[in-house]
DNA sequence: TAGGTATTTAGAAAAAAATCTAAATACCTA
DNA sequence: TAGGTATTTAGATTTTTTTCTAAATACCTA
């Protein structure tokens, strides 16, 4: 997976928000921007950045992008996370 | 706390290392820096970039610097992070 | 007090991230 | 096919982050 991509990503507020927007389901490109004052190209910018850390997956239909969350890598996270908190012997990165 | 300042904390790998050297238990600043090939002043930044997250709490003794772990913030994004998996409603930041 | 160790602060330089405008792609529909 | 909508890529600029050296603080001990 890849912590550093992984909290790089998170820790951007716009990006953090994209991810709660999600959480109602996917949504294109267009209208997860639509959310935010900036540019089509910057959106596209933070979503690519999303991708990477696998945070989100995307999926074309028509000429629409749709992205969704992906659970699975919040779950990771929330592992090392966990691990920190209370475990012995383990540590990644 | 801060979600921001948090994920930023915790996007840089060598504070993520720092936060695991921690979890065997509080360590001096000197100690903690002797595990990475940086100057002290370096050191210095990425502690202090950590106690501004709460990611750690520092105490000074003598002319030491302790630091250790505090569990109570990695919990409060252990739940941001739950609440994006589960949750409905209750979205901050 | 003088000198030593531990750590932080200041300031500069280099590297990475975020943002914009303009242009390119891709695909759809009349 | 021509024009339109959706999204991404390129390139430039600004801002933020990381790192270093040198100097400053703080406190301890002989």
């Amino acid at each position: 997976m890849g912590f550093a991509e992984t909290f790089k990503a998170l820790s951007d507020v716009e990006r953090r928000e994209i991810l709660i927007l999600l959480k109602r389901g996917r949504m294109s490109a267009g209208e997860i921007g639509s959310h935010f004052n900036k540019t089509g190209a910057t959106m596209s910018y933070h979503l690519n950045i999303l991708k990477k850390a696998e945070l989100v997956l995307e999926h074309k239909e028509k000429n629409f992008v749709y992205y969704e969350l992906n659970i699975s890598v919040v779950e990771e996270v929330m592992l090392w996370l966990s691990d920190l908190k209370g475990g012995m012997g383990n540590e990644k990165e």
